[in-house]
DNA sequence: GACAAATGTCATTAC
DNA sequence: AAGTAATGACATTTG
């Protein structure tokens, strides 16, 4: 059950990341708090080296609050969480999860309301398709939706009056009942675009004051019955876009309506294309960018005129779509956490869960859902992204062939050197910044790129390159030699980053021998001086690179210092001679009782503290020295 | 092969 | 007392 729990709650994470796009905000925190790790930001200073993170630890403490924020891991994790702050930044009314899902779907007949006749008769068809439920389903739903477009006239507005339906139309002039098949595929994945828009005006007249109606409106939204969203998913069902439902995969929904608005006589070729477009992004939707949107994007994109909203992480216009409130970091958060996952869940959901297999069970709990972490390449590898992609996959081979981390002579090692999977302390993977990509330290003995977020049994983590060779193939350390060579029944890396507790837990409880005991604690030992080594030298580094940063600000403060004194001297001295040169001047226009002008050499101006300016005889130095002496005896004899 | 840089390992200390 | 982070010193590996 609580692994049931697990992969709804990571599912419901990426569903709820997709509907937040379109603007329906969506609570999960208060659900999350209870299984995962909340993290916090704790600025414990500039250094940012690599930590080992006792995330097994402060799993269970503050609420996970107090995990070291040096983390690398973190940052993913800080991604996802500043992703749903962003997205509750948005303002948007809260309501309860489920039933927002199945909006996604349930507005799609704001579309159906808007469009006018055409759509309406497209509405029809699409119904007629799906059964007696659905047609008796669509009395009230369209038409609560219809009434809520009414009341809130902004909501007919946007791209489907214009444009969409408008296509739709001319779509459904030409084809009648006989494409009802596609028309319906076009309408629920137009609806979903249509609908987000219409979700987010309908949230903006929401926050209204002055629109007190609305609050009706969502009412009547929300109050669809639950026969009415489930007959909307067989609806879908037929509709042959399953995935939409299934997956709740905007992406499909626009690859579907791709198909759609293609030219009606290629529309057999169309779904084909579909489908393998379906397939295409299915594989590279978690390496999917703006930058480099894949040809079968492209061309979902070219035949879909309104994709851009439907496809929330490819096009930039669904940012203005969605009100510029998510940035690009969004899109990519939503491109790699997203869309793949859910698929994965989805059929682990069905065969997992199904099966009740305990060891699938367990591998499923390993590494499968909010992998956010999983998708950054770090140093290890360059393909460590590629690997997390498919380490759902990928992880159930890796657990049939036994213990995870060691090197394909795993083959040779003993039956009894296989991992024990009833392990359940929580890994802490370091690797894409701790180990580095030291040939001789390989990362095939760390292994990949795992999850971060507590979870259970790194044992089940994939050790598969990009090229999809085994990572074990590669050059060992000498530690996992050892620890092959003993049959210790353990990664280096799960060695490390077991918890205390555990490791002396796991050498209580295997009965090692004396010699296993102390290779456990040494390859323990080592491993985390390791990390700490590498810890020390990167403080000592930024240490370094902070002290010459210092040097340099110093000196070109004291370059600009002394710049400014000798700027202060020329002036200073520019000053003294324009009074000197005045006081010549006045007292040049003085007269004494003779009537004589004043000596500039016996008389000089002072300014008291009044601000008068009086005259005053120069005083001379009374002091005679020696030199004086001789000069004044020089005068003298020159009188003489 | 020499060399510098990077990294691993050991010993020690402090918390 | 035990575990571990931090760090200097030395060893090892790599380019």
């Amino acid at each position: 059950m609580q692994i049931a729990k697990k992969y709804f709650t990571e599912g419901l994470i990426q569903l709820t990341i997709l509907l937040s796009l379109i603007g329906v905000r969506v609570d999960i925190d208060s659900y999350l708090s209870s299984y995962y790790t909340p993290l916090i930001d704790i600025n414990l200073g500039p250094s940012s080296a690599y930590i080992q993170t006792p995330f097994h630890i402060l799993r269970d403490t503050l609420d996970g609050y107090g995990v070291h924020p040096k983390c690398p891991e973190l940052d993913y994790f800080f991604a996802s969480r500043r992703l749903l702050d962003e997205v509750r930044n948005l303002g948007s009314p809260r309501f309860p999860t489920q039933l927002s899902a199945w909006l996604v779907h349930q507005v799609s007949a704001i579309d159906k309301a808007e469009c006018g006749p055409s759509t309406s008769n497209n509405t029809d068809t699409e119904l007629e398709s799906s059964g007696d439920e659905v047609r008796d389903d669509r009395q009230h739903l369209p038409d609560r939706v219809q009434e809520l477009c009414q009341t809130s006239p902004e909501l007919g507005q946007g791209p489907c009056t214009s444009g969409a339906c408008g296509f739709l139309k001319q779509d459904n002039d030409v084809k009648v009942k006989e494409e009802e098949e596609p028309a319906a595929l076009t309408q629920l994945a137009h609806s979903s675009t249509l609908e987000q828009e219409n979700l987010l005006e309908s949230i903006n007249a929401f926050s209204d004051p002055a629109r007190p109606d609305v609050d009706q409106h969502w009412n009547n939204l929300f109050s669809l019955s639950v026969t009415d969203l489930e007959d909307l998913d067989s609806l879908v069902a037929d509709a042959d876009i399953g995935a939409i439902s299934q997956d709740v995969s905007l992406r499909d929904a626009m690859e579907a309506s791709a198909g759609a608005f293609g030219v009606t006589s290629e529309r057999t070729e169309s779904r084909l294309r579909t489908q393998q477009q379906r397939t295409f992004f299915r594989l590279e939707s978690t390496d999917s960018s703006h930058s480099d949107a894949s040809p079968g994007m492209a061309l979902g994109l070219a035949a879909l005129p309104f994709a851009s909203v439907c496809n929330v992480t490819v096009n930039v216009s669904s940012r203005s779509a969605l009100g510029g409130c998510l940035d690009e970091a969004v899109f990519d958060e939503i491109n790699q956490l997203g869309l793949e996952t859910l698929d994965t869940m989805n059929l682990q959901l069905m065969s997992g869960l199904q099966n009740v297999d305990p060891q699938v069970v367990e591998d499923l709990d390993s590494d499968s859902g909010l992998s956010l972490e999983s998708s950054c390449g770090g140093p290890v590898s360059p393909g460590s992204s590629d690997m997390s992609s498919s380490s759902s996959s990928s992880s159930y081979c890796d657990d049939e062939c036994g213990a995870t981390g060691y090197s394909s002579e795993v083959d040779s090692i003993p039956s009894k050197c296989i991992i024990d999977n009833t392990t359940t302390w929580s890994p802490v993977d370091l690797s894409e910044s701790v180990w580095h990509d030291h040939s001789y330290s390989s990362p095939a003995f760390y292994g990949p790129p795992s999850l971060t977020l507590p979870h259970k049994g790194i044992h089940e983590e994939s050790f598969r390159d990009d090229s999809g060779t085994r990572l074990d193939d590669r050059e060992l350390s000498r530690d996992e030699l050892r620890a092959r060579a003993m049959c210790i029944p353990y990664s280096v890396l799960q060695i490390v980053n077991m918890p205390v507790e555990e490791f002396l837990e796991v050498l209580d409880s295997h009965s090692f021998s004396p010699e296993q005991v102390a290779l456990l604690r040494d390859i323990r030992r080592r491993g985390k001086n390791k990390l700490a080594a590498q810890n020390c030298r990167k403080r000592k580094l930024d240490a370094i690179t902070g002290l010459q940063e210092e040097v340099e600000q110093l000196q070109a403060q004291r370059d600009r210092l002394l710049r400014e004194k000798q700027l202060t001297a020329k002036t200073m001295c520019a000053v003294g001679q324009q009074i000197e040169q005045l006081t010549r001047d006045v007292l040049a226009r003085l007269r004494d009782n003779s009537g004589q002008s004043l000596n500039p050499d016996r008389f000089t101006l002072q300014c008291t503290a009044n601000g008068r300016v009086v005259v005053q005889p120069v005083r001379r130095p009374a002091v005679s020295t020696s030199a004086g002496n001789k000069t004044d005896k020089r005068k003298k004899e020159k009188k003489q």
